[in-house]
DNA sequence: CTGAAAGCGCTTACAG
DNA sequence: CTGAAAGCGCTTACAG
């Protein structure tokens, strides 16, 4: 295989009989092209094996292609299937994905994103939690008016494009999973509170808890920051306060493993013991052992919808449908079959 | 904070009174240029605020300015060192850092590669294993003339950069150190066979075997494969094969994890009765429980290093120095104290 | 060591 | 719906 000669849009236009003008329409899929050259146009460079040159659009179109995600999240499963979403709707429309981690700065994240759109041109923004959920950062992006979707924000933002699962309808139904089990001394682990969307399953796991017959004496709440040393921690007081508790839901799955591995540790059987259900069916839970039940969020779909969405509203310019929610389900395994 | 002005090449050159071209040189760290002309530019062009347009440059110049990493390795925390370490590097000097997993195809990583460079064009090339030990790989980066590091090559590449642990020298030494907390029944967890860096690792492992007076009927080879599971599986071999082994050493911190875990379910203490060392020093050694005692390796710096000498390859056209060996540390932690 | 001019491959008003 | 021309902000030979 030898490297193929670039062509550039003059070598389209020529071998298509059109002008420049036409070849540059069809690749920026504007309207005003008549189907049939469109089709023409499309064949000759698939023909040729012709692709636009980045740089060359970037400074003829003072637009940079770049779609960027800000997050703060040490998760780095999480971190890459949000990437991957991204590449794939990314690389459909020749865009580039890029990750950046934000630092905070007493409290916000809105330095950091200054600095960096100081350095960057981006055509548009993702944000993830618990950058989503930081109002000084959304106010900049809406300022510079850059289109933006918001993954898992906590409250429903007015504007921008919002997607989500229904955290609170996923927190009850894992917990109302449990209570089915028969469980009827049961424990949540939190993760950290400033993450909107760990609230709502927290809110969700009480909803369950008020809907069944279970006293809520008969329940405990630990605080936990979605670290697996968290969950070490969080079955350390279990053992303490409420040694009778027989099923425990972990905010997110890292808290789960570490409150299994504590389990295990002291000799507790898992499940026969103890039941532990986690949050977001991370690789981590497939790959335990015992392996985790857990809750699964499409967020690979979340970010590929997120990234379309976000490139329609760069193109068309304006935001039309905002409010995106998607389905989970409860992946059974064996820390809770 | 107000959006700061864009300024070009021309404001800069206006301002310290030089031509455009001085400038361009400065920001490219040409030679001819005077110490006190080139201060004085870079004196405006900080006061200005300006920062070279990169798709101007990109388009102008005919290159890219991204250094790419090529990858095939399932380690999230592995690979966001190495951006870490990349980017670092790359800022510095004005590239891009990407990083691009590569699907084998027959046992090869070629055909991917290839396809990739026909979308996109890279400056340098940094490839971590298996990529790294791909021979047909490694042939069509330099049939391109593009500079390259590899990481942790298996064997000594001859051309290209190199930069790598001691493999064999630091499995040896933490094979000694478990030796010296006197065990006597050993274990060896290997990683995959395609991965040169693994069977060093090991190799060092009976080196150190063979320095001690621990006979080699005592000591086991356990095939894994850099997973988790994989350290599930060589737990229950060990427990049929060699319930007597009380020291083990796992090619990675992955495997490690996966013993303790399986022996903390089986009611074994760690490290009371069994002793377990990984390789890596990774995120999850540090936050299991036990914590694991850990041989270190430098990745972020060792992906720094590359990134440096590969943009002085890339400008000075010429490769000077190319083996860089790194050092490395036995992290001690509570799964062999 | 330094300058004036051409050109990289696109997009964007502007006309029609 | 389509075309001819200017221009995006740099670098690169080419001169000197």
């Amino acid at each position: 295989m030898t490297i193929s000669k670039k062509y550039t849009i003059e070598d389209i236009a020529e071998h298509a009989g059109v002008s420049i003008k036409t070849v540059s329409r069809v690749f920026n899929n504007s309207p005003n092209v008549r189907q049939q050259k469109r089709d023409l146009v499309l064949g000759v460079a698939r023909d040729l094996g012709y692709r636009p040159n980045i740089s060359a659009r970037q400074l003829a179109s003072k637009r940079s292609f770049v779609i960027s995600h800000f997050h703060d999240n040490p998760n780095t499963d999480y971190l890459s299937e949000i990437y991957d979403g991204m590449r794939r709707a990314c690389s459909e429309q020749g865009y580039y994905a890029v990750a950046e981690k934000l630092e905070p700065k007493k409290g916000s994240y809105r330095h950091a994103l200054l600095e960096y759109l100081l350095r960057y041109e981006v055509d548009g923004v993702i944000l993830s939690p618990p950058v989503s959920d930081d109002n000084s950062v959304i106010r900049e992006i809406k300022k510079r008016g850059i289109p933006y979707a918001l993954i898992s924000p906590g409250k429903k933002k007015k504007d921008g494009i919002n997607v989500f699962i229904n955290e609170r309808d996923a927190g009850r139904s894992i917990t109302d999973f449990l209570i089915e089990r028969g469980h009827k001394q049961l424990a949540f682990i939190s993760g950290l509170d400033s993450h909107a969307a760990s609230l709502e399953r927290e809110a969700g796991f009480w909803e369950a808890i008020a809907a069944s017959d279970i006293p809520k004496k008969n329940v405990l709440r630990l605080a936990g920051d979605f670290s697996m040393q968290s969950g070490f921690r969080a079955f350390e007081k279990l053992t303490k306060k409420a040694p009778n508790v027989t099923g425990i839901f972990a905010a997110n799955d890292e808290m789960a493993v570490g409150t299994i591995v504590a389990a295990l540790r002291a000799g507790k059987k898992v499940p026969e013991e103890l039941s532990v259900v986690g949050f977001d069916d991370s690789p981590f839970a497939r790959s335990m052992w015992p392996t985790i039940t857990s809750l699964a969020q499409p967020i690979d779909d979340m970010a590929h919808l997120s990234t379309q969405k976000l490139i329609d509203w760069i193109h068309s310019d304006r935001l039309k449908e905002s409010q995106f929610e998607f389905a989970t389900q409860i992946i059974v395994r064996d820390s809770c079959p």
